[in-house]
DNA sequence: ATAGCGACCGAACGATCGGTCGGTATAGCG
DNA sequence: CGCTATACCGACCGATCGTTCGGTCGCTAT
């Protein structure tokens, strides 16, 4: 049927299928993405689908990146432009919200649902995962340093602990919005936030 | 080999099913568990062990329910000899914290990772998984609204604000712990919890 | 003593899983 | 133009999934 398509087709093809792995993880989990269900979606054939990643533990580590990638374009990227410190991370957990609120991946945070997967396995995915927390602590414990040395949060603010309240809110919220389908906990995390985050 | 049971022991078989699947279930997710894996593990004939449930839905629910016997026991039980209000609220909360800590589930709190895996699907174990926490919801906002009757919570305590705050404590220990092998995060949740429940 | 209930087994079901293989047709390069 | 690299397909693999079925055998009630 298909016959063989150019490089840069190819390219748009393996996007497409990065970007359809992503929305179906997050609704099926990373287990739960199959290749067939996944190349009936597409329009492919599973050998020509998997051709492009080799194994599925690949397929799920580029769906992995590629959702890395967006978390940082829809967090931190819009944080950028804010002061570091203190007005750096009211905004980074602004948009942490937002993008909780818009349900930017439709099964929800597709880095919550895949840390309650994979925490207890071993292998590249869990090793991964683990190395994208660990940056994103660091990143957020940067800003609290910079923010206490600022005088905007107070001298014997714990970082880790904060670091630990602030995935408490994230996490709490993506649980309502997911399981009772309320967005309108947006408001109860944003007021936790404040309270976290008042000098 | 294994000829037929008592009614009594066919009630053990029953239990060791349960047991075994809400231990599995933590660490597996509840849709990765497999009856194969189960029946090999207790020595079962995949056949025998369905014949129990019917349906792989049907043991889903078993061991959820389970799991909400093994959570009122460990989280609710403990706490009701305290007085009713604040004093009963730190009770749950403690014994909440130490049940994660002790890691009650081998693969973490079964709820936890349940909800982030079924919070999209619809079915039995959803209804059934979003019935146990409106449950919980409603003791816990219970306790508060006595906590704040009583003096020991601020006038203009939202309870929901305060549920939804302490699942997310709950969730940030589940995630550390489980995720990192971190078991002392348990003081960050103390701390926490110390915070959001003072007077 | 015996009939029947039911817990359990072993074999098999169709479906689906991740993955392999050989072939085909074209795009890109010489 | 011809050559090669490769994107893709269709058929197929063994394993495993949940589930069904017929049969066996011991417990229990008569």
């Amino acid at each position: 049927m298909s016959p063989r398509r150019s490089a840069a087709e190819a390219l748009r093809t393996r996007d497409r299928i990065i970007d359809r792995s992503v929305d179906l993880a997050s609704l099926e989990g990373l287990e739960g993405l199959t290749i067939g269900r996944l190349a009936s979606d597409l329009g492919l054939s599973k050998s020509g689908l998997l051709g492009h990643f080799g194994t599925k533990e690949a397929l799920q580590i580029a769906a992995l990146r590629r959702a890395a990638e967006i978390f940082n374009a829809e967090i931190w990227a819009p944080a950028e432009p804010a002061a570091p410190g203190l007005p750096r991370l009211r905004a980074v957990c602004a948009a942490w919200i937002s993008y909780l609120e818009r349900e930017v991946f439709p099964g929800g945070c597709l880095f919550v649902s895949a840390t309650f997967e994979y925490d207890g396995r071993a292998g590249a995915v869990h090793a991964l995962m683990k190395r994208q927390f660990h940056a994103w602590d660091g990143r957020l414990t940067a800003e609290i340093r910079a923010a206490v040395r600022a005088g905007d949060l107070p001298a014997d603010t714990d970082p880790a602990q904060l670091v630990f309240e602030l995935y408490g809110v994230m996490m709490s919220l993506n649980h309502t919005i997911q399981l009772n389908g309320d967005r309108s906990a947006a408001v109860r995390a944003r007021r936790a936030i404040d309270r976290l985050l008042a000098g």
